[in-house]
DNA sequence: AAATCCATGTAAACGGTTACATGATTTG
DNA sequence: CAAATCATGTAACCGTTTACATGGATTT
């Protein structure tokens, strides 16, 4: 999956590894997330199936860095996963609705306790996709020079929207349970 | 992770792998699943580990299975989970928004299409949260002859609840984008 | 002088998926 | 009689995480 991420990004311009990592963390780290370690293991990867070449880039008062372009077989690979209607929802793995489930034979403080801690969690989150996330749109067009037709821009802003909705919709179950956790016995 | 969700699920009652799959499969499926192989391998090691016994039990006019009781030592690592609180959120991996933040490019006809598949997708989806899994709590009572505490249940309505509010809210997110997306030119 | 940033990579471990293998019993 | 269900397991593979290793340039 990594894959079709970092070739979705170089189709915007040529990168290194580190670059790559720069402009996850301030543009899908909300919901894809990687480690430079992933990253230049995948990289190395590409580059051996045709997908990306790399050359050395020397930088004037800087180490010289590993810049990837993506190739015409790379933008078909990307292109073919990329047209291909889903048909099934992805399987989503929640830890923490795992721990709900089992929240039974919990006392009642620590239910309280945890359910408060997710619920300012969640406040932070919200505050983060309303509030700072949005500049990051602007970060990526200046810091990696990248000027994306108004469509692209459109659908970086709906994955922001739906954090926003995301947040709001666990802050109201979080309240709703309280409600009647509030009510337990001791 | 999987060890926790089959620990959480024995100390209602000992049970076989391929009745936990079952177990799995009518409760937390929809946030937690799991291949019956992977089952196997995971019980196989917590037998190792010592947090469960297995013995092999006969059973009339079928083959016998291996039944799995939790031990002592397999509550208290339940418990030493359970009971720390979790101060950071999971990381969600959600493949379908890296599909969307590069939807830029594509035809509007096929963003169009694959809208409508997703938006089927969760109208179903939400169907089921509302009507097929309540269904399952009964189940789970009646097939596996558990009967916990009223709290136990309470959190297990809960997760449904969740995925309730979960597919209202991407039926809202997907709404909202497709009146965007409406407009745009061919 | 210390900490952070820039920059690249390798190795081992881990959790999970897919494929393979077997066979008895029950249901349609 | 065929298909589905019950039941257990192994082996290979794959993507990801964690830990290790290095070192120059910039900021505090």
């Amino acid at each position: 999956m990594l894959l079709y991420a970092l070739l979705g990004i170089l189709r915007y311009a040529p990168m290194s590894g580190y670059d790559l990592e720069q402009f996850i963390s301030i543009s899908i780290t909300h919901f894809w997330n990687a480690k430079l370690s992933q990253i230049y293991r995948t990289l190395k990867k590409m580059e051996e199936d045709g997908l990306v070449v790399s050359e050395m880039q020397e930088q004037d008062g800087a180490r010289s860095k590993r810049v990837y372009t993506i190739t015409e077989a790379g933008i078909r690979e990307f292109e073919s996963w990329h047209t291909q209607i889903e048909t099934e929802l992805d399987e989503i793995k929640q830890p923490f609705l795992v721990r709900t489930f089992f929240m039974g034979t919990q006392d009642k403080d620590k239910i309280q306790q945890q359910m408060q801690v997710w619920q300012s969690l969640h406040e932070q989150h919200l505050n983060m996709f309303e509030n700072v996330l949005p500049q990051n749109i602007e970060r990526v067009k200046r810091e990696h020079g990248i000027h994306p037709p108004q469509r692209d821009t459109f659908f970086w802003w709906t994955t922001l929207r739906f954090g926003i909705l995301y947040e709001q919709m666990v802050l109201q179950w979080l309240a709703e349970m309280q409600q009647t956790i509030d009510q337990f016995d001791e």
